[in-house]
RNA sequence: CGGGGUGUAGCGCAGUCUGGCUAGCGUGCUACCUUGGGGUGGUAGAGGUCGCAGGUUCAAGUCCUGUCACUCCGACCA
C-alpha cells in the first residue's frame, strides 16, 4: 500500500471527550471514527487490525471443532419470551417492531438462536457433542457507553455455543475453551489472568473471566500474591479472618445506645475493634414478580459485596432501601440486628460470622444494641458468603496475601448446564432412550474490544505500538524527500521487494517532510520503519524499531535480507 | 438512574455574562513560492442556516421557553 493512497486521516489534536490512550490514538491516528454514543467505524487500518484479530480467533477456534456459523443481528422476541430473558435483561437489550407491529431484539448475545438453530434438529446423543460460533456485531444498549472500543453500544464478539449430552461432556469443553483462550491472547501478546466470576443474568453454574491486566480497567480483580488464585472481585473469595484482638466477653444483655448508629460510634462507645460488631446492610430487592426489605449482616469491618449479596437472595438487583421502606418494615436504621428481626423481614448472614460469639449488634429497637450475642441459633440457608474481598486478606488455596488490581474483561467463558434448553424445550434422546435437555457451554471474546485492549496495553507518548500478530502494516517505507529520485526510486523497489516475499509493508511516498512522516509512523505503530534518506548517498538506510525507537544503520544491499529476518 | 458540562468552519477553541456594523483565532484544506532528517517559512484563497424549533426585540451566536444530540463523574453493565 502507498501512503499517498491510504486513507488514514491521523491528527494532532486528540478528541475533546477521549480520556484513554487507547481512545484516543485509536482516533487520533485514523484507524476508528465516532458515528453516534457508542457507535464506531472502523476505518481501513482499523479494519485490518480488526481483521487479523478475528483470524487469530477463528484459527484456534477452529482448531479445537468448533465450527463458525453466521446468526441474525435481529431476533424475535419470541425466542426470548421462550428462555424468560425478555423481561430479565433490562434496557440493555434493544427492542424494536417491524411494520406489522412484531417484536424483535437486536441480539447482545445468542443463546436463544442457537438453541433454536438445533431444537427439533439435534435429537440424538449420537450428534453430541456439537459446537458452533459465530463473530458477529451485537448491540447493547449500555447506559453509558464510553472509552471508545472498550466500552460501545454496537461491538464485535465471538460467541460460542456448545451442546452436550451430559454433564460431563460439557465440563470438558469448558476446559478446551479455557485452553483455548489462553492460546489466543498469548498469541496476542497480552497479559493476561483467567479469574473466577459471577455468571450474572447469562446464568449457569462455573464461569471465568479472561482479564488483560491494565490500569484504565473497568474491573477489579484479586489476585493472590503466592499461587495463581485470581478472581473478580464480585466472586472472590478468602480465608476466614482472625480477630485482631481478643474478644470483649460479656453475658447477652440490652444496652442503651443513644445517638451510635454506625459502626465506628458503636465501636467507640463499647471500646472494642469493629470486628466483633455486626454490620447491617438493608435493601431493597427487585424480583421479576415483586419487591422486598432484605437485611444483610457482615462483620462491622468489612463491605457487602453487592453482587454476592443479589445472588444470595437471588433478586434480580438491589436498590438502596428508603427511610421510609425501612420503617414501615418495622426496621430501625443504625440499631437493626440479626436476632428479634421482624419476622417477615427476610435475611442472610455472612458464613464467617457463623458460630460466632461475644458480638455486638443492633438490637432492633430505637437507641437500643445487643451485647454477648451469639451466632448460634440460624439455619444453615441463612449464611452466605456475602463480603468484599480486601486488600491484604489471605487466600482460601494457601493462605498467600492477596492484593486487588483493574482488568479489562476481554473473555467470559459459562457452563450453562440446562437452563436454556430446558426453558426452551430443546431436548434430545439418550443412551438409554429418555429425552432430556442439553447442557450447554458458551464462550465470548469481545473482538473488537481487543483492538483497543492491544493499545491499552501497548502505547506510549508517541502513539501506538502494535506486534507482529495485530499490526496494519510490519513495515513503513518511508521515503525521506520524495523529490530524491535515487531516494524515491530505492525505496519503491525495497517496497515492491518486500511485497513480494510477503512482509505486509506501507510506501510513505507522500510530499511531507521527513519529520512529519516520522510522527505518523509513531503515532500509527508499525513495528518498524525503514528510511530511505540522505544516508542512501553513503550506501546506507536506517531500520527504525518503533517500541524502543532506536535506530539502526543497514547497508542499503543488505537491508531487504535483514527484514526478511525480522519476519521470518 | 443520580449529579454536572458542551453544541459556533473538517478538527480544537474564543465571542454569549453586559443583544448592535461584514462572527473571529489556531490547525487542517486549495494554489503558488520557499524548505527538504523530526509536524519548514511566506503570500493569496475556499470553507459557517452559530444543534434544532418557537418566542422577546428596531436588532439575537448573545436573552426566554421547549427539544435533540454529544459528553464528564458516580451507579448499573446479564
Amino acid at each position: 500500500m502507498r501512503f499517498s493512497k491510504l486513507y488514514a486521516p491521523t491528527t494532532k489534536e486528540a478528541p475533546k471527550d477521549a480520556t484513554l490512550p487507547s481512545h484516543q490514538f485509536l482516533v487520533r491516528a485514523g484507524f476508528i471514527s465516532q458515528v453516534g454514543s457508542g457507535l464506531y467505524n472502523f476505518l481501513p487500518m482499523g479494519k485490518i487490525v480488526l481483521d487479523k484479530i478475528r483470524a487469530i480467533v477463528k484459527d484456534e477456534m477452529d482448531k479445537t471443532g468448533a465450527q463458525e456459523i453466521q446468526m441474525g443481528v435481529v431476533t424475535p422476541a419470541e425466542l426470548w419470551k421462550q428462555s424468560g430473558r425478555y423481561g430479565v435483561f433490562g434496557k440493555e437489550l434493544c427492542r424494536l417492531k417491524d411494520r406489522k407491529e412484531n417484536e424483535f431484539v437486536l441480539g447482545p448475545t445468542h443463546e436463544e438462536v442457537v438453541v433454536d438453530i438445533v431444537r427439533n434438529r439435534i435429537n440424538s446423543y449420537k450428534q453430541l457433542p456439537l459446537h458452533l460460533y459465530q463473530i458477529t456485531t451485537k448491540f447493547r444498549d449500555e447506559g453509558r457507553p464510553r472509552f471508545g472500543l472498550l466500552r460501545g453500544r454496537e461491538f464485535i464478539m465471538k460467541d460460542g455455543y456448545s451442546f452436550h449430552e451430559d454433564e460431563a461432556s460439557m465440563k470438558e469443553e469448558f476446559a478446551v475453551m479455557e485452553e483455548t483462550y489462553t492460546k489466543i491472547f498469548n498469541r496476542l501478546g497480552l497479559n493476561f489472568r483467567a479469574v473466577e466470576a459471577d455468571s450474572g443474568a447469562i446464568g449457569g453454574s462455573g464461569s471465568k473471566e479472561f482479564m488483560v491486566l491494565a490500569d484504565n480497567g473497568e474491573d477489579d480483580i484479586v489476585v493472590c500474591k503466592a499461587c495463581s488464585y485470581a478472581a473478580n472481585i464480585e466472586a472472590a473469595k478468602r480465608a476466614k479472618r482472625a480477630a485482631d484482638q481478643e474478644a470483649p466477653e460479656a453475658e447477652y444483655a440490652k444496652f442503651y445506645t443513644p445517638d451510635t448508629q454506625s459502626i465506628d460510634e458503636v465501636a467507640t462507645f463499647f471500646k472494642i475493634s469493629p470486628f466483633f460488631t455486626i454490620k447491617s446492610v438493608i435493601k431493597k430487592a427487585i424480583y421479576a414478580d415483586k419487591e422486598a426489605i432484605v437485611v444483610f449482616f457482615v462483620r462491622g469491618d468489612d463491605a457487602l459485596q453487592e453482587t454476592k449479596a443479589t445472588n444470595a437472595c437471588g433478586a434480580l438487583e438491589l436498590v438502596d432501601a428508603s427511610e421510609d421502606e425501612i420503617k414501615a418494615n418495622g426496621l430501625f436504621a443504625g440499631f437493626c440486628g440479626p436476632i428479634k428481626l421482624p419476622e417477615h423481614v427476610e435475611f442472610f448472614i455472612d458464613n464467617e460470622l457463623k458460630e460466632e460469639k461475644n458480638l455486638i449488634c443492633g438490637a432492633n429497637e430505637q437507641d437500643y444494641h445487643l451485647v454477648g450475642v451469639s451466632m448460634f441459633n440460624f439455619k444453615d440457608s441463612r449464611y452466605k458468603d456475602l463480603v468484599e474481598v480486601k486488600q491484604g486478606d489471605r487466600c482460601t488455596c494457601c493462605g498467600g496475601e492477596m492484593y486487588i488490581t483493574k482488568g479489562i474483561e476481554v473473555g467470559h467463558i459459562f457452563q450453562l448446564g440446562q437452563k436454556y434448553a430446558s426453558a426452551m424445550g430443546a431436548t434430545f434422546l439418550d443412551k438409554n432412550g429418555k429425552s432430556q435437555p442439553f447442557y450447554m457451554g458458551c464462550y465470548g471474546i469481545g473482538v473488537s474490544r481487543l483492538v483497543a485492549v492491544m493499545i491499552e496495553a501497548s502505547h506510549d507518548e508517541n502513539g501506538c505500538i502494535w506486534n507482529k500478530q495485530t499490526a496494519p502494516y510490519l513495515v513503513d517505507v518511508i521515503v525521506s524527500n520524495i523529490k530524491d529520485e535515487a531516494q524515491y526510486d530505492f525505496a519503491q523497489k525495497l517496497y515492491s521487494d518486500l511485497k513480494n516475499f510477503g512482509v505486509e509493508a506501507l510506501l510513505d511516498d507522500r510530499t511531507e517532510r521527513f519529520g512529519f512522516k516520522m510522527k505518523d509512523f509513531e503515532l500509527i505503530g508499525f513495528p518498524y520503519a525503514l528510511i530511505v534518506g540522505k544516508g542512501l548517498e553513503e550506501g546506507v538506510v536506517e531500520l527504525v524499531e518503533r517500541k524502543t525507537l532506536e535506530k539502526k544503520v543497514l547497508q542499503k544491499d543488505e537491508a531487504l535480507n535483514i527484514i526478511k529476518e525480522l519476519f521470518a
